[in-house]
RNA sequence: GCUCCCUUCGUCUAGUGGCCCAGGACACUGCCCUCUCAAGGCGGGAACACGAGUUCGAGUCUCGUAGGGAGCACCA
């Protein structure tokens, strides 16, 4: 049987980096085991589920590269499905209507916690066999076992047991004519031929519930993989308070896809010391069976690391397109300096995200915005800037343009006035970019074309004399 | 309250009874390299929650304790 997984989001908000993890071990684990990932929007909630979540979940898939095999598909446009599915389980006696109130339910709640138990439905009419009628707090309530206990062995978790006198029976019809969630994943998965069920550890107290709905039904119960939470620095559940929780807000500081999903891949699992993982390392490696069972904490750091390892490895071109979106972001003609992929390759080393080199990149598309008076007075207002920039300045005017020529140049007027490099080097950094800092003093000369160096050095010039 | 789950350096983790007075990575830090900043190289500090038990031997097995988390909806 081929292995079929689902990534099941509802769309509520925007793919957050818990969902993308799950998403992603989904995705893995039917790639390794050559089967198929399918993509199902949960949007029953017709209070809080929107079109725009929906288009978001996608557009994050997508740019993570992680799209489905089939889907999406809408549990909104299967309702007639689950209307049947409930109504045979009724008329099999595996389900029955019952007509409490919510102010009624909620009343055996608030008793039953009062009475230290845990809150559960009393099954008044689980054994009525009243005939159906019209009601408006009329619902459809499973009838769980009684006896006995659900037992399941969870590929990351291992073995849970639960005992069915721990559970009551649950609606699975609203009376607004809805399916609830606990019913409506099993008739789905069910129908889609999910063997894999791979999601969050939140779930793990439905799955026995779910489990008994399948015996219901007559299906086989497919594997279950529940995953420890993601936590945020401080161990607290993430939050858009205090940390960035949007796939697209990373995406937006930076990061390049494949950066985080190796650094996903890496949280809650591990192949012995290897940090590491192509794209296809991670689909021949990857098994969820191997993951840990205990919360992690997300560290923006390491995922740091992460992208500045891809931006250095990565070959620049592959690169230029994800760039070229934060140099648009970030407000920059590209049509008014260097290549681009010139600028990844001055910068990689320097930067830990794709907008902080678009931040430093607009050096070379306009002017000089910042002056750093500290580095104009130590090195412009100084005996030697002027010669420095003189004669660099008559030399940078002839030699050929391209990094190895230009730096020749430079050692050549440090010999000549037989001065440090850094001499040299310095004064020219700060009449290029108005600051000491930058790439190599040639690739940043290079970079800005030699009109544009020859204007900056002048201009230096002329504060160097004042 | 009840049920279920979890617990190795600050963080992510290796570890499936002896290879572990616990290994790697991020972060921090010392030195080297160096035109600045980085990057890189070589070092350093830093952890088995606690207590019993099983065993010749426990981070690894069992039981307790403590701490943390999730769920207990006509929300998913």
């Amino acid at each position: 049987m081929t292995v079929r997984t689902r990534f099941a989001p509802s769309p509520t908000g925007f793919l957050h980096i818990g969902g993308a993890r799950t998403a992603l071990y989904c995705w893995l684990e039917s790639r390794r085991r050559g089967g198929e990932f399918i993509l199902r929007i949960e949007d029953t909630d017709r209070e809080r589920s929107t079109d725009e979540a929906v288009q978001a979940i996608l557009d994050a898939m997508h740019w993570l590269d992680l799209d489905p095999d089939e889907g999406p598909f809408y549990q909104t446009q299967r309702l007639d499905r689950y209307k049947q599915v409930a109504e045979d389980l009724v008329s099999g006696g595996k389900a029955y209507y019952a007509y409490e109130s919510k102010n009624e339910i909620e009343a055996m709640r608030e008793a039953a916690m009062a009475a230290g138990q845990k809150p559960r439905y009393n099954g008044y009419y689980r054994n009525r066999n009243e005939p159906p009628r019209d009601d408006p707090n009329r619902v459809i309530r499973f009838r769980n076992p009684t006896e006995g206990s659900v037992v399941f062995e969870d590929k990351v978790k291992g073995c849970i047991e639960f005992a069915n006198s721990e559970l009551d029976d649950l609606v699975i019809f609203r009376s607004d004519g809805w399916p609830t969630y606990n019913f409506a994943v099993v008739v789905d998965d069910i129908d889609m031929g999910i063997t894999e069920v791979i999601r969050g550890d939140d779930h793990v107290n439905n799955t026995p519930r779910q489990i008994n709905i399948y015996h219901a039904l007559g299906a086989t119960v497919p594997e279950f993989a529940h995953l420890p939470m993601i936590l945020d620095k401080e161990g607290k559940k993430l939050s858009k308070r205090t940390s960035a929780v949007s796939v697209m807000e990373y995406r937006a500081d930076g990061f390049l896809p494949h950066a985080i999903l190796n650094y996903l891949v890496r949280l809650g699992w591990s192949h012995g010391d290897q940090e590491i993982f192509s794209r296809e390392e991670m689909i021949s490696l990857f098994d969820v069976a191997h993951g840990n069972k205990a919360p992690s904490r997300f560290d923006t750091e390491k995922l740091a690391w992460l992208n500045q390892h891809y931006l250095k490895t990565d070959p620049p071109e592959s690169l230029a397109a994800e760039f070229a979106w934060h140099l648009h972001r970030a407000g920059i003609d590209v049509s008014k300096g260097p290549a681009p992929v010139d600028v990844i390759v001055a910068l990689r080393e320097r930067v830990h995200t794709l907008k902080e080199m678009a931040e430093r990149a607009k050096i070379w598309y306009g002017p000089i915005l910042e002056w750093d008076d500290k580095a104009v007075a130590k090195h412009l207002k100084n005996a030697n800037a002027s010669k420095v920039l003189e004669t660099a300045k008559s030399r940078l005017a002839e030699c050929e343009w391209q990094p190895a020529p230009i730096h020749q140049v430079i050692e050549q007027v440090a010999a000549e006035l037989e001065l440090g490099l850094g001499k040299v080097a310095q004064p020219l950094r700060v009449a290029l970019t108005g600051s000491q800092v930058s790439p190599s003093i040639e690739d940043t000369i290079y970079l800005a074309g030699r009109e544009e160096a020859l204007r900056r050095v002048d201009a230096a010039l002329d504060m160097a004399k004042d």
